[in-house]
DNA sequence: TATTTTTTGACCTTGTTTGACTTTGACTTT
DNA sequence: AAAGTCAAAGTCAAACAAGGTCAAAAAATA
């Protein structure tokens, strides 16, 4: 369906600039081999300020659509979590951190368990346990990652 | 008679894909020469929660019904799951499993996310390349426990 | 025969695609 | 500056493409 396929395009286009992007719609339309309209319709149908998006737009010669995916402080706040974690993590201090995730609403319950379950001591029994912590703080990174 | 006959069609294409399945109701109509709401009625007498099927859909162009068969308990399928692991895997056999767990609906699209970035290169590159398969099987097992 | 299941078709709702027409803004010309 | 031009984006409704519903007719079954 087109209209799918031009959400996905925007969508990697978002991921690959940081959740803001510029399009301009003729010249898009024109690309993908669409009638224009076509575009404001997937914009208005799937990037709807319910799912997180905002839409502005500019007229006139040179105009232009701007779509940001808003989640600033969001992702300022994982960033900031992911530095913070360092090259190693003990499980305990890994639970506090989910814990801060949790509280703050950037997992829900379901998402902990899984979080915790992938950096538990279980899930890590096959390595030496000089290694561990540093292969919980990378796994954890890659989980924060993966919020963003 | 038609209705058996439809039924035993959507069956064998749900084996042949592992389960779920997604179908065009006025395609499928006009393959076998019937009325699309036959192929309603089909799903509605046969294909029934209460037989374990789970249906969805989506109207509009380029529509679709989906049918996924969840043939043992929930449980009983995280189980067969886990031992379906085994002692290594790779990334893109786990990401596979992922893939079947996310169309089942025992997870969603964002635990999906977690769970591949719990498991994946960059989450295990600080490991010596021949323990991460093994690493990883263990996180994957975590991980399905966690879901049970 | 009475009851249940199946078959069919008319009509409904939702989602997509298209195109004609409108509005806006930057730039140029008077 | 005011007016004109042109290149955008916006709007809206019609056409199209699905699936959903429901009830009547037909067939199967008890």
């Amino acid at each position: 369906m087109l209209t799918d396929y031009i959400a996905q395009m925007i969508e990697e286009m978002l991921n690959e600039s940081d959740g803001i992007l510029e399009l301009q719609r003729n010249e898009m339309a024109s690309r993908i081999g669409c009638v224009p309209s076509q575009i404001s319709y997937v914009i208005s149908s799937r990037f709807t300020p319910e799912r997180g998006y905002m839409i502005e737009s500019r007229r006139g010669g040179g105009g232009c659509i701007r779509i940001v995916r808003k989640q600033m402080g969001r992702n300022e706040y994982l960033m900031h979590f992911f530095c913070a974690i360092g090259d190693e993590i003990d499980e305990g201090e890994a639970v506090a951190y989910l814990k801060n995730l949790l509280g703050n609403r950037y997992i829900n319950e379901r998402e902990c368990r899984i979080a915790a379950a992938a950096m538990s001591g279980a899930a890590l029994s096959s390595l030496p346990v000089s290694v561990r912590s540093a292969a919980r703080a990378n796994i954890f990174k890659q989980i924060i990652l993966s919020l963003m």
